[in-house]
RNA sequence: GCUUGCGUGGCGCAAUGGUAGCGCAACUGACUUGUAAUCAGUAGGUUGUCAGUUCAACUCUGACCGCAAGCUCCA
């Protein structure tokens, strides 16, 4: 909520979204007294902020949109009071005769829909509300960018011009806004990437990570982890080919509805073939190879490969959206009965798992979309024992339901999680399938010795390991709890006469399986210090004299500072105590 | 893919038409150090690529490549 001034200095509470709404109207003001001949589309209030969206020729410039800002601010020392009224819709069209976009809004509301209007000085715009009193309440305005947006999110219209921007009733909360602006960048996994020497991007292979050694040491301690939650949970992990002819992927549906997206390659041969860009083919491929009984069911075939997808250039974006990744994939076979045993089990999974990160989830319920395939039976049998599921776990309305959104092969539950943007990313997923099965003519034989057509269920927990790593670097900031670090103990002798005794305590660390790094350079301990903090390396060991004659560690944490000497024996202690309890 | 913006040594930045400069990092030397930056020196760039305009291009134009934000897409 923020609190706004009234004129006689009462103070009233308005909704963010309300506030946000009426600068977007001072907006399209300020651009129609700039720019008449501009058309106006929509301009509603978002999570943060505002966008309105225009129809015109040349696209704003920076300096356009510092002249709009400037002309925004006229128009709140104007101090315009907000007019409601409403029109029939004769002239509610009459009105609005020089705003195409507007009239179509107005044609499209059904008949009986009251056309409203606001009214601030000489602009008004359709437009249901509700709005602040006056302009003269919004202080402080940003504008933030400009960029092209289709008409109604169609990509078959027509691209207009949205400009967005932030505002506020007091100056100090938009320079605050924009300062934690500042300090989510510093948190940007690309950036951290970099800067620990986790991983990086090169132009000839854009898409596709090159994983340092630091950043590839995490990787496989997630794998192992990860490795280890399944087969005790039943998953068993196989691997298969990366480049299958196209035989396969005109079956399993990929050729014809996929290929876009797909690496396609010819053989000398003059055949085809594509890189996989999802696993379950391959895995049809395992369940084939045996006949298999109603009591195999569940089947879990777990794999890790690396799968290639052909994105386009504008959806890449750091490790969040690549082109080459390894899902943390399996696909279960299970039947009818079994959906809701096994979607609890693997939303039970993701639960646990997340929660060792201590993430933030949503979950999301996408069901039966218009051009679905197979019964409605099934479907609905299907929906119902998902919505169950996330009763059961997440709670009656902690989840949210996006209807006609599942996959036209089966209803899904998602799971989303928030970069220091603020933007979601899909990382679990769950996905039953009753296409897949058949096409492939997969089946089990029954109690009564019938075969059967076995469900498939895709599913990801981390969604990709590339991505998720990108997710938890933004959630630590890229300091690693102590089980995930790449480097967890930085050695740092304070002088030349020490690094003999440096050298035999990190051989001994290693032995015991923790990951060290020695500083041998020729510095002074501050400045080593800085750098391991920097790293945001976990723990540092100090070793001057007073350790070496002690035979013992001065132990730093990257946390708390300075924690005094203890044994090496201790301090192994202590690590392996924090690592086994975070990995149980 | 679309719109806008950006691309200068490993990283962060400067130079707006007159043949590139700073800080950090790196390397070398000295110092041998006690909890977030010791000092000095050295090296490193045909300014994303390719064309074009100009006596002259980091700077202007075009195409392409890459990156960012947003849109669309995401089996």
């Amino acid at each position: 909520m923020f609190k706004i001034k009234l004129e006689g200095g009462r103070t009233m509470e308005v909704e963010e979204k309300t506030f946000w709404h009426t600068t977007s109207h001072i907006l399209a003001q300020a651009v129609k007294r700039l720019y008449p001949e501009i058309k106006l589309a929509i301009g509603p209030s978002i999570d943060n902020g505002f966008y309105y969206d225009f129809d015109t020729d040349k696209p704003f410039t920076p300096e356009m949109l510092e002249a709009l800002e400037a002309e925004m601010k006229k128009i709140v020392k104007e101090d315009l009071k907000l007019e409601r009224f409403v029109l029939p819709r004769k002239e509610a069209l009459e009105l609005m005769k020089d705003e195409p976009y507007k009239q179509e809004l107005i044609n499209d509301l059904p008949e009986d829909a009251e056309l409203s209007f606001y009214k601030q000085g000489e602009f008004t715009d359709l437009c249901a509300g509700p709005h602040i009193p006056s302009t003269g309440s919004v202080k402080a305005i940003k504008l933030l960018t400009s960029s092209g947006a289709y008409w109604r999110g169609n990509e078959k219209n027509k691209m207009l011009q949205r400009i967005y921007g932030i505002s506020f009733p007091k100056a100090s909360q938009l320079e605050e806004y924009l300062n934690m602006l500042e300090e989510a960048k510093k948190r940007d996994h690309r950036k951290l990437g970099k800067d620990l020497d986790l991983f990086f991007f090169d132009e000839t292979a854009p898409g596709m990570a090159y994983w340092m050694p630091k950043g590839f040491t995490m990787m496989n301690v997630l794998i192992d982890f990860w490795r280890k939650e399944h087969k005790k949970r039943g998953y068993q992990e196989f691997s298969g080919p990366q480049l299958n002819s196209s035989e396969l992927w005109k079956i399993s549906g990929h050729w014809d509805h996929y290929k876009e997206d797909m690496f396609v390659l010819t053989d000398v041969d003059g055949n085809e073939q594509a890189l996989k860009p999802m696993n379950c083919p391959n895995s049809i491929k395992i369940y084939q190879t045996k006949l298999r009984s109603y009591k195999d069911l569940p089947l879990r075939f777990n794999d890790i490969d690396v799968i290639h997808r052909n994105e386009k250039s504008g959806q890449l974006n750091g490790l969040f959206r690549v082109r080459m990744f390894r899902q943390d994939d399996s696909h279960n076979y299970i039947t009818e009965e079994q959906i809701g045993t096994e979607i609890k089990d693997i939303v039970e999974i993701a639960s646990y798992l997340y929660g060792i990160f201590g993430l933030e989830y949503q979950l999301t319920l996408s069901t039966r979309p218009e051009d679905y395939m197979g019964e409605i039976e099934t479907w609905n049998k299907a929906e119902a024992d998902l919505k169950k599921v996330l009763d059961e776990i997440a709670g009656e309305g902690n989840y949210r339901i996006n209807e006609g959104d599942g996959a036209f092969y089966g209803p899904k539950i998602d799971i989303k999680m928030k970069d220091c943007l603020g933007r979601e990313w899909q990382m679990g997923t769950v996905q039953l399938d009753f296409q897949l099965p058949q096409r492939f003519n997969l089946y089990y034989i029954d109690k009564e010795g019938e075969k059967k057509t076995p469900i498939m269920v895709h599913r990801a927990i981390f969604g990709s390991f590339d991505r998720f790593i990108g997710i938890i670097t933004e959630h630590f900031a890229g300091a690693f709890p102590t089980w995930l670090a790449p480097v967890q103990t930085k050695i740092l002798p304070i002088s030349d006469n020490h690094l003999e005794y440096a050298k035999k305590v990190q051989e001994k660390l290693e032995e015991q399986g923790i990951r060290t790094e020695l500083d041998e350079r020729s510095e002074k301990i501050g400045y080593k210090i800085r750098e391991a903090q920097l790293q945001k390396v976990p723990y540092m060991l100090i070793l001057g004299d007073k350790e070496v004659e002690a035979g013992a560690v001065g132990v730093r944490a990257r946390k708390e500072g300075d924690i005094g000497q203890m044994s090496l024996e201790d301090f192994v202690a202590k690590i392996k105590n924090e690592v086994e309890n975070f990995v149980k």
